[in-house]
Parts: C-alpha cells; structure tokens; sequence
DNA sequence: AGCTTTCATTGACACAGATCAACTGAGAAC
DNA sequence: GTTCTCAGTTGATCTGTGTCAATGAAAGCT
C-alpha cells in the first residue's frame, strides 16, 4: 500500500479530484461534472502516520472520509481488553457513517494514510440533494455488508491456517487490482499490518498467526522477505489453503 | 415470533399498508402516501413454513422482501459442510439485495414466515426514483452492517458462556421492543432457533450450545420449560454475562 | 400401543489454539 | 560501540471447545 507518487495535494484541497487515484471507485464514483464541483467545494486532505489513532470509541466525528491511500482499521475493544478488528479500510473505502455523530468502535492509521474528508453536516446535506452519491453509499454499504458477512464464516469457522490464508488472498486481491499487476509470476506486496493486527482481524493471538506463517512459508505457500515483504509463488495454491470454493472469484 | 393476530392478507396483496404491523419500521417507513401507493401496486405477500428453504446460494432471485412475522435466516457452508450463520433476518428487516440476481447465502425460514415481496426490477426502479426507499434502506443497511460487526466481536472473541448469553440478550431485546413488553418481572420468549440453528449462529457446535444453556440455568440466570421457552428473572444478571459494557443501551 | 423421527442432553476423550516464557534480530538512541 | 526497544519467532504446557457416542423426551404415524 504505496503512497501513490503522482497525488501529493496540500491541506487545502487544493488537488484537482479528476486526477484522484480512487476517483472511480470511492463515493464520488457515480457523481457528473457539477455534482463533482460541489463534493469538491467541502473536501480537505488529512495524512495520518501508521499507529496514529483517529478516533476512539465514544468520540465525536467531525468528518467523514473516503481513504486515498493506505490502510485504516476500525476495532472494538472488551472491558478486558479482548480486542477485535472489525473493518479494514482500504484505498476507495468509506469512514464514517452519515447521520451518527459518535464513533461506534476506535479507529485506527494501520499504515501512514491519507484520507479525504467531507465535514459531516454539508456531507449530510449533499447526500439529501444528490441521488448519486446516496446511490453509491448505497451500494458501498452492501458490498461492505457482505465481506462482513465472508468475514464472519472466517471468524466462526475456520482454522487457523485456512484464516491466515483467506487475509493474504485478501490483501493480495484488493493489492494486484488497485496495481493491475500481471500475477504470472506469482503476486508481491508488503503487508500493512502487525501480527498483532492480524490477529486483532483474524480472532486469533499474534503467536498462533506467527506459528502459522512460518507453516505456510515451509510448505512454500509463500516466501517472506524480511518480516512484512510477501510474495505469493502461486495463487492458486494460497486460494486453495483458505478453505473457500475453488474459483470463488478470478483475481483482479 | 408470534405471528400477529390481526393481519392475514390474502395471496394476492389485498392487505392495506397502512395496517401493516412493520410499516413504520421496514423499508418503506420514511416513505409518504402516493410514494406508499406505488409500492403498495407491486407488492405481494408469500408465507413459508418453519425449515422451508427460500433460496440456496447461487439461485436466482426474482424479489426483495421485507420480513413481516418470524424469522428468517443467511448462512454459508464450506466445501466440507461447515456451516456459519451470516445473517438473522427478523421482522421489518430486509431481505434481498438491490442490483443483485443471484443469492449468495442460504435463505432459510427458521419459523413460520410470512414476508412482503416486491419483484426485483419494479423495486429497482422505485428505488431509483423514490429517494425515501433508497435513504431507508441506506440507513437500515448501515444498521446491518453495525450488527454484523458486533457479531463479529462476538464470533472472534467472546467464550462459549458469553456467546450464548448475547444471543439470548439480542432476541429478548427485539422481542421486548416488537411488543412493547415490561421487563420489571423479568423477560419470557420463545427462542426461533433449534440449538443446531444458536450454534451455527455463534461459531459452536450444538453441544457446546447445550452445556452452556444448562450450566446459565443452573447458574439461574436463564429459566426454561420445555426446550424453546425462555424466562430471563434478572435482565441484568444475564447482561453481565454477555461480556458487552455494563449499559450497552438499555432494553428497548 | 408401539415405532420412528427429531431435537436435546450428557459423558469421555482429543486436540487446536491460548497462555506463559525465553530468545532473536533490527533499528534507534545514546 | 553499547544498550534499549520493538516486532517477531519458537518452545512447553494448559484448557476450552470439538468430536464421538450413548441416552432421553416429545411428537407424529400406523
């Protein structure tokens, strides 16, 4: 999850959206030249560095975001401290709900982020007034509902291994279409999240994922260099570790 | 989940909305009369019988349904027969996807079911055209996904004991909110579910289901009489053992 | 009544993953 | 160069839940 290099706007908005990277795919997806102008008017640019945390559970949330770049985390934690990922947050993905005033869970820059915020109330009021971007919530929303719902076959049902598995596919997916990497010779990324973090997603402790990990890189499933460099030999061998339907969806 | 008593449409939709027992809570709350009107000429109502299967994962889907009396429920199941629930669809909740022909879960009625259909394309078509359908559903799909990410926490984190008490808490709250009931002398409903239906909801086995719903009434937190029927004497002390924060919003 | 089916309970034992603990390696701070 | 810290790895052991199996209880059928 590279900062892309082309995209470097100010404080200010002062970016041009038509050069976004998420342009097509972020909320303004479905939005005409005018409706554009309008989101564009409210827009500013936040970065955040990795760790920084956003919000905490409880908190009041001026804005809300579609994230440019990087990977944000949304979490819940018990009195205890039992903790659990809840939302990945990926370049194109939406933060923040319209109409709610309060974060639900605490959120969290897994890696350095640059998001592009709307203030909540003229946000709010644009969504009254333009269909399409409602529409595109709309349907952001059920797309979210349902990785929410693999998610949960994951954190219900599977193994370890078959979990580890599913998060790399995961990742290497979202990866390779957001790069239109070529994965003839197998796919390369670097990790954005501890092992903490992945075990904060996956309901595991971060000695099982370790453990499984270095099960996975003997069986040559996959080659780590360093601790977060990942490459991914063959594809379809990770697929067939995750424990889903063969072709549950072609790469890219 | 008891079906109400005085609202038995015939077949052929005949019924009136505005007698409709979820009408201010399903799709169609925010909507106003001609808008009611319009929906009111495409809807049909359907009825299935408790372990009737409404769709298997990959069918077509020629309609959205808003979930009037009983319960129905989503699950997906492994190559090798795991199963996991994804989704409980109680009544005023939604059940369908806009834009989507094929199912991706198993839809199962869990009880007896009676819904409100609205075939796929005219519903479509409202929805572009009505912005109270589509502002509705947005907020009701947002709702969901806030349910599945607690469930979540709940499936990754929470013990056996605290997963049982938190589905116990869930159904007495809906219950108690659909009629209206007092809570001073605690809570009695009956529970939707089979134990194969609680386990596959909480990521357990059966009878793991079934150890932890005797050793809860041996503790007296939970009383049963018979298999299905539940009083809950102390709310609170059942709230303590789901692991969630003391006042995780208060019954009703 | 007797039989079958379905749903639930309970027991004995196994095992995947948690827990507790020691250790490694790579930076960063001094 | 030495020390400290942080992220990760690996080992030993424990335990909560799964697995396999027997039994019970209620409902429907002939």
């Amino acid at each position: 999850m590279t900062i892309s290099m082309d995209f470097r706007p100010g404080p200010l908005g002062d970016q041009d959206c038509r050069d976004c990277p998420i342009r097509h795919r972020a909320v303004c997806a479905r939005c005409e030249a005018d409706e554009l102008a309008q989101l564009e008017d409210i827009k500013f640019y936040r970065t955040f560095e990795a760790g920084q945390r956003i919000a905490w559970a409880g908190d009041r949330m001026e804005f809300v975001a579609s994230v440019i770049s990087g990977v944000a985390s949304l979490s819940q934690t018990m009195e205890d401290g039992r903790t659990q990922m809840v939302g990945l947050l990926l370049p194109s993905d939406f933060l923040g709900r319209p109409g709610r005033e309060i974060a639900p869970f605490d959120i969290v820059a897994t890696t350095d982020l640059m998001v592009c915020c709307f203030r909540r109330k003229p946000f709010e009021a644009l969504l009254e007034a333009t269909p399409h971007i409602g529409q595109r919530l709309l349907e952001m929303t059920l797309d979210e509902l349902d990785a929410a719902r693999e998610w949960m076959l994951l954190l219900g049902r599977k193994t370890a291994r078959e979990k580890i598995a599913s998060l790399l596919a995961i990742i290497a997916r979202r990866n390779a279409s957001l790069q239109q990497q070529s994965m003839d010779n197998g796919l390369s990324f670097d990790l954005p999240l501890t092992r903490e973090a992945m075990a904060d997603y996956l309901g595991l402790t971060l000695e099982t994922v370790s453990r499984q990990m270095s099960t996975l890189k003997r069986a040559d499933v996959i080659e780590l260099s360093g601790k977060r460099t990942i490459r991914i030999p063959d594809v379809h061998a990770l697929m067939a570790e995750t424990g889903d339907d063969a072709d549950g969806g072609v790469l890219a």
